[in-house]
DNA sequence: GTAAAGTGGTTAATTTTATTAACCAAATAA
DNA sequence: TTATTTGGTTAATAAAATTAACCACTTTAC
C-alpha cells in the first residue's frame, strides 16, 4: 500500500515536465520553462536528472543559429511515472 | 492544471503520516513508527513541522508509566490533504 | 540497590536536494 | 561597437530531510 515513492520523480518540478512530456512526447527546454514557470538553471538541473536517470533524452541541437534543445521522455520514463501514479495512488486513498 | 503542491505535504513521509492519520483520525506515536517505517527522530521533526502547519494536533500523554503521544488530523489538515490529492492529480493526469 | 538494557521520545549535526545567482557563447538591436 | 536578448550551464547558497547523539524514565537481571 505505502509503496517508496521514486525520489527523482516526487519533486514538483521533475515530475510537471514528466507530467507534459508523458503527453507531448517531445518538447523544447524554453516551452517547458514557460509551462513550469521554473527558472532556466533549476529547469536545466532538474533535467540533467531525469536525464541521469534515463527518464528523459536531451537533444541539443540549433535553430536559425540558436541553440535549441529538445527533451523526449524515453521508454523507462514512461513505466517510471506510471509505476509513480500507481505507489502515490496509495497515499491518496485512490482505488 | 499544473497548481503549486502544498510542500509540506509534497514530503514522503509527511504525506505517508497524513494518509494514515486521514482515514485513523488518531493514532499513537509508536503506530506511526511502525507503518511508516520512519525512525523516530525523523518521525518527531516531520509530526512537529505538520503541528507547526495545524495539520496535525499533538497530544503528550502517559500510559503506565510511559510517555505516549497521540497524533490527530486537524480540519485544516484534511482540507490540506484534500487540495493536495486534486493539486496532485493534474500532474497524473486523473480526472 | 545498582548496572544494563529498553521505551518513547527530542535536539543538534550532517547529508542531501532544490533554488538562485553568476556566468558564458552566440546573435541581434541601438 | 557596446548593449541587450536568447538559450542555456555551472558554481554557490538556501532549504529540506535524515541520521546520530542524547535525555528522562522504566523495567529487568544480578
Amino acid at each position: 500500500m505505502l509503496n517508496e515513492l521514486d525520489p527523482i520523480l516526487h519533486s514538483q518540478l521533475r515530475l510537471a515536465i514528466m507530467s507534459l512530456l508523458v503527453s507531448l512526447e517531445e518538447a523544447e527546454f524554453v516551452y517547458l520553462k514557460e509551462k513550469t514557470k521554473a527558472s532556466a538553471g533549476n529547469l536545466s538541473l532538474q533535467l540533467d536528472k531525469l536525464k541521469d536517470a534515463g527518464y528523459v533524452e536531451v537533444i541539443k541541437t540549433f535553430k536559425n543559429n540558436y541553440p535549441l534543445t529538445k527533451c523526449k521522455i524515453t521508454k523507462k520514463g514512461i513505466k517510471a511515472f506510471e509505476k509513480y501514479i500507481n505507489d502515490i495512488k496509495g497515499y491518496l486513498h485512490l482505488e
